[in-house]
DNA sequence: CACAATACAATTTTTGTATTTTGTTACTTG
DNA sequence: CAAGTAACAAAATACAAAAATTGTATTGTG
């Protein structure tokens, strides 16, 4: 886990960043990249196997942070409610944020969660993984009703995914729309469900790859 | 709403829905649809303004349909909660259905929800009207607690779009999962809620252009 | 005069080609 | 041998010319 600035591999990421932020995701290549760094395109292959893996990379690092953005609400000490709702507010918020004062990056994030869906099942299943913790301890807690937590923990997902989906949360930015009331309704009547509890699976509860 | 198979406009569509069907949307053009019909392509114009007027009216007669199948369970005589899970389960099935049937035309209205938000919002517009006149007649019933319905019928849309829109079902069925086990369990979480009652918007509830 | 065909201008799409970019390999250098 | 460069083939991209499609205006016909 060694993130020194002076890692080849992370350098090259914050190099490419600084480009595409500048210049956009369609208009950096590799030879671009090299250059600012003062290097031969050819040294980055010596770090990355392609292009594409670059900018994976880049995307899965937007994944990370959100991940990490996640995780301090699942450790929290406070009502699994209160962090569930925290939780999804943020995330929400987070990419708006990202729409707004990154765009670039943005839409290489929406490129990549489109045509990769490998990479958003990972995300989803990571993401999934946290919202269960919360909802146990919220069980635990005596908070929640009984529930079969997997599928409850994927039912959640499922139900924000509208407004954490970079695609839709563009669509709605762009038609001037806050979702955030929305958000506040759909938490209020997921929380109503699992306060009543017996949450059950209609069936075994698959992975998902949206989000 | 004369609907004669001999009204121009109408017999235009199915032609057009045909050659769709057959050769995809995008090796469709205005003169393969006349030439099918034995007419010189100026004849079209008499009847649509433009190509996408005839596409954008293909995609308006599919909404049309969903919004018919749904208008079925608020009108039948059932538990509001019944009705509510069997509309969103039939209209989920619906776009399972059309993509394994008719993936051509699956693929144009994919496109156009993509480039046509205005007529993506009067769809979800039409739709949260009819989960609206269900909720109300759930709460009239005694089945669901006091709720702000406008709100409320705007978060089971939302909730339930990653189910019944076009990009996420079809995401879903290239992964090779099935969503059914995953909508009941968001059906359950939601109808806990509905029961649960006391929904409210975080503020005005306002109209968004997903699904 | 209603309706359809033809002729035509304006776009858009397609095709073929030149250029750039990607990715590999063989070769330097400290 | 770790890190990089230079040279090169393969693939992708950009571009210009040709072809088609779209949409309109004019003309023809029952």
């Amino acid at each position: 886990m060694e993130s020194h600035a002076s890692d080849p591999r992370d350098r090259i990421l914050e190099t490419a960043r600084d480009l595409i932020r500048r210049f956009g995701g369609a208009k950096t290549n590799v030879v671009d990249i090299a250059q600012a760094m003062g290097l031969s395109h050819s040294a980055i292959y010596r770090h990355f196997r392609s292009k594409a893996e670059i900018f994976d990379a880049l995307a899965a690092a937007t994944m990370a942070e959100e991940a990490a953005l996640a995780d301090a609400f699942v450790k929290a000490d406070a009502p699994a409610a209160e962090r569930l709702a925290a939780l999804v507010l943020t995330l929400h918020r987070s990419k708006r944020a990202k729409l707004a004062d990154d765009p670039e990056m943005h839409a290489l994030y929406r490129r990549i969660v489109e045509e990769r869906p490998d990479l958003i099942a990972d995300y989803a299943r990571r993401m999934t993984g946290l919202l269960r913790l919360i909802l146990a301890d919220g069980v635990a807690r005596g908070e929640f009703g009984t529930m079969d937590l997997d599928a409850a923990a994927g039912a959640v997902r499922d139900a924000f995914t509208v407004f954490i989906h970079p695609a839709h949360v563009e669509a709605a930015a762009k038609a001037g729309l806050d979702q955030e009331a929305g958000l506040q309704t759909v938490m209020g009547l997921v929380l109503g469900g699992l306060v009543a509890g017996s949450i059950q699976g209609g069936a075994v509860q698959e992975e998902r790859p949206d989000e």
